[in-house]
DNA sequence: GGCTTCGGTTGATCTACATCAAAGCGGAGC
DNA sequence: GCTCCGCTTTGATGTAGATCAACCGAAGCC
């Protein structure tokens, strides 16, 4: 249970335990040489984080709540003999092996495109958590949203009303429901 | 030992082996709904690919090689019983546990900031791999560089032209010399 | 040799989005 | 209730880079 702002670890920190989203939103987040963040991803109810901790011995990004949170650490074992005797491995070779299934970037092309694929992607992975894809709950700052999307909070504010003006979604607040997103047409070559 | 523009799996193919890369450069892909690359990484000799064959039985990107490569096919045995008796399993973790580290995204920012940021990891990369990381040899197009990138041709030549005349790198062709990379200072906030 | 093709470079113009600026708006504290 | 402050929205202007177009050199072919 963390307030929102609070930090789950810090890059560097000693890396000794998985962390699994209950409630709430977490991102992860890489500071720049400049001290700049760099929005990594945002975690949903069912995500867990922290996985680099299986081959690095520090975490290697920030992992920060969103709003008000509940997450579940779990500590793991130093020796990966333990994991071996208790047959965890299938299971860590799948939640890793998942991981590493290259996805296709969600910050690419036409702002209007990288916020519609960001509406998609946030859906899909509340509905594969068995949670309500429709009807999203946004609480990031918009800033961080047009962080992630490489782009600016003016931008995501302005492509948000657009696409509520269409009907293709319904914005209030932080509450977002999807009507009927557009398709994804990649403009360029 | 493939030629340049060869596959060595598809997106959908049963994924059954992973691939080293020995000699040349292959990239991977994805097709976007419409038909477009998408170009996710270009690979140096040492590296692995197709490692999403762990926890999915279809491959999920296009890999193609850039030019003439040599490439070693490491079939999977299909029994996960298998590789815990072979004690391969803790390398595995390792192999995948470093592909989930979360990484900083290249292509992000103004167009100058993300060559350097290829640059810099093309090198580092080939470093890491005990090969020459000053000297590159990009044998993939500039338009599959500009894609990856998220930008276009004509930008990608103007800033190594730029970067040439500021004395940063030297370029001929497709080969290009890293002589002094300024630091990349992300303007934006 | 000359001709074509294709990847790369260079220049001129156009546009999506960043930037600058100011005004709503909702929650916290009083 | 009212004021303050941070977040969001909306508008006006500037600019990095996309687009359009021409050109160049190397490779293939007749």
């Amino acid at each position: 249970m963390i307030d929102s702002g609070t930090a789950l670890f810090r890059s560097g920190d000693p890396a000794t335990s998985l962390f699994a989203v209950r409630q709430g939103m977490v991102k992860t987040v890489h500071l720049t040489a400049d001290g700049h963040e760099r929005i990594i991803g945002f975690h949903v109810p069912g995500e867990v984080i922290g996985i680099e901790a299986f081959s690095s011995d520090t975490y290697r990004c920030e992992a920060i709540a969103v709003e008000h949170s509940v997450c579940c650490e779990l500590p793991l074992p130093q020796q990966s003999e333990t994991l071996q005797v208790q047959g965890l491995l299938p299971a860590i070779v799948d939640l890793l092996g998942t991981a590493a299934i290259p996805k296709p970037p969600i910050a690419r092309g036409l702002a209007r495109e990288r916020v519609l694929r960001f509406l998609q992607d946030h859906g899909e992975r509340l509905r594969r958590r068995g949670l309500n894809g429709e009807r999203l709950r946004l609480t990031m700052s918009r800033s961080d949203i047009a962080n992630f999307l490489d782009t600016r909070v003016e931008t995501v504010s302005r492509i948000l009303q657009q696409l509520h003006r269409e009907k293709a979604i319904h914005v209030q607040g932080s509450t977002v429901e999807l009507i009927e997103l557009p398709p994804i047409d990649t403009a360029a070559s």
